[in-house]
DNA sequence: GTCTATAGCAGGATAGAC
DNA sequence: GTCTATCCTGCTATAGAC
């Protein structure tokens, strides 16, 4: 079956955000996949390769979701806050961001997936600011690559404190918070 | 010897930031610190308390290192951007909080000391926030708990665009990013 | 291409001598 | 209290039939 391969990298893509990286088993994608040893390793050299198509993919799913947002039709200020807002799961973390914080991110083959995910929003970010600065909606003084930054940590780092307080409210604080000042940067 | 115990626990905080917990395993924990199997367990119950009791160590470590920034003699507003740009290891990443992106994170005992670590920082943060209030130089209208969130946030966030990445200034943008917006909060 | 069976090894914990 | 030896389990990968 050509969707033996497809089912095992949704069982990774799933596996990956559950428990991360180190504490997905192979064993474990066979489980749920449904199918056996065999499959998975003349599809992929091993657990890196599968994890790396996987994580492919998850990029690419959070990117075209964060374009919905970054790229309606509304001012672009607000495609910032439609961002910062848009529903998220903050107790099951970050799909990506999570696995920054493991050691695997270093290796060849898994960190590039991570790397382009986050540069690629950050270009976004940066391109929706520019709009924002021409529409005179923006103070013209901010570094706007330095906000985009600013953004993204604040997501990411929101999902660190909804986990470890087990709050979601806790990530909502940090997101108005970043809205707040946005709001005094903004020139109306 | 009484120092067997606290050279587990030593071993035991070095590798959890090398590692994090599911990568880290006991085996290495003897080997590090020189003890043989039997003194592990006789001093501990098992991994997971000999992790709760090294992350109730790191999170005193790290709430006094905060205090150092947060408790000088400089005006409020300028102790928080001095917590903002303290100097930090951005590619090693957060002893606590990466952990909170594990699936143990929800495992009790293990869940506290982190939750207990933020909780107070950001309860520090607050403080400083209404002294900077007090001392006029923070505008009034901003909800305090809501920044100290954001700016908790922005240092764990900062930690992951950079090990994204693999580049400390991605951190450093980020904390910028923030600084600019504290400035325009400022009143002066 | 997919399966079952299994190898080889490391993780986590225990037993029991000293 | 500390040590060495060892158990059981699960992880990752390979072998080889279908």
């Amino acid at each position: 079956m050509k969707t033996t391969r497809k089912h095992l990298i949704e069982a990774t893509k799933e596996l990956l955000w559950e428990r991360g990286y180190e504490a997905m088993s192979p064993r474990a994608v066979l489980e749920r996949s449904g199918a056996g040893q065999g499959s998975l390793y003349h599809h992929f050299s091993g657990k890196a390769e599968l994890v790396s198509t996987a994580l492919d993919e998850i990029g690419e799913d959070m990117h075209a979701n964060n374009r919905v947002y970054l790229h309606s039709d509304k001012p672009a200020l607000q495609r910032i806050r439609d961002f910062l807002t848009m529903p998220r799961d903050a107790l099951r973390g970050c799909r990506l961001g999570k696995m920054t914080q493991e050691p695997m991110s270093a290796q060849d083959g898994l960190r590039e997936p991570m790397a382009a995910y986050f540069t690629e929003l950050k270009q976004d970010l940066i391109g929706v600011l520019e709009e924002a600065r021409q529409e005179g909606t923006l103070r013209e003084d901010l570094n706007l690559p330095e906000l985009a930054a600013t953004i993204i940590a604040i997501v990411q780092g929101g999902y660190v404190l909804a986990r470890a307080s087990q709050d979601p409210e806790q990530m909502q604080q940090a997101i108005r918070g970043i809205l707040a000042l946005i709001d005094s940067a903004e020139r109306k």
